[in-house]
DNA sequence: CCCTATTATCTCGCTCAGCAAGATACTCGT
DNA sequence: ACGAGTATCTTGCTGAGCGAGATAATAGGG
């Protein structure tokens, strides 16, 4: 009897553990890269966020910027001032709203996420080759459902 | 034709941005759990290290649980101290080795804890009541791959 | 066309989490 | 019982992020 006192756990629950244990890893794995390039954790996530945008087409404010990372104006300058001071990332005056500054990634940075992340997503993309449609389903219901659930009650 | 100039990526590639996806989620759910409890995002990783090693049976002492949340000694002594004054921990002086200071959970984290995330875990076994034996192995290989892959590379 | 409300970013002063170095307290082998 | 080793705590400091408010640009009503 492994643990006699509890009251015999659902067996998914191994799963939800082993998902937890999962972001932990990768937070981990993210604060390695901010470590080696003297980056701190949000200017990490920050990065990220620039790189998401900029995949879906779209343009990254400051303003915008700081709402994802939950960080107020005060801090997002700080924030993108370190950036740009690192040469990760550059600012450019809206055209049409001079009042905007886009925040731009810098090639260099791009390029160090992918050689440090590269990996990492190649051996992800490898273990999923492995499952056919129906497994690579449940794990796209599995992880949106998840996601969707930890997303409610965001105001 | 969405995105011209990309080398159009593998299909696997969107259950790869998916996963980072859920991870930014429930970083950012736990991030409401500390704003709600006047707490911060490193006391909400120690509560969760230490009922992780409760549910094992294993005693924390502050030396351990610096080394796991990647704090030094100066940082762990204030993390515990914050704890125990807002009641989520007491310090236990080991009885065989005085040196040591063994962390125990009060109870009223664990409810807090459970009042917060419990209808998440709940959500999340539910979904994975959907799937067959077959399904469920391909969530566990996949999710534990990973797991291993972003471990790689910790000294 | 100006004047006001609104929006976007930045500046200033401060708090507090975490670090480096070293003090303190306890244990164990010889 | 003493010196080396181990576990935690103390001190002083750095810097990320906050609150409040300044600055700059735009949009709309008179």
């Amino acid at each position: 009897m492994p643990t006699p006192s509890s009251p015999d756990p659902a067996p998914e629950m191994e799963i939800v553990h082993l998902l937890r244990a999962v972001t932990v890893e990768l937070g981990l794995h993210s604060a390695r890269f901010a470590n080696q390039n003297g980056m701190h954790p949000t200017d990490v996530r920050a990065l990220i966020a620039l790189m998401d945008a900029r995949r879906a087409g779209e343009e990254m404010t400051a303003g915008r910027l700081g709402a994802v990372l939950g960080l107020n104006s005060a801090g997002t300058t700080a924030l993108v001032d370190r950036l740009e001071q690192a040469g990760q990332v550059r600012r450019v005056r809206a055209e049409r709203d001079r009042r905007r500054v886009v925040i731009e990634v810098e090639e260099r940075a791009v390029e160090l996420g992918q050689a440090f992340f590269g990996p990492l997503i190649e051996r992800s993309v490898e273990l999923l080759r492995a499952y056919d449609e129906r497994q690579l389903a449940a794990i796209r219901g599995f992880l949106g459902g998840v996601r969707e659930a930890a997303a409610e009650g965001r105001e």
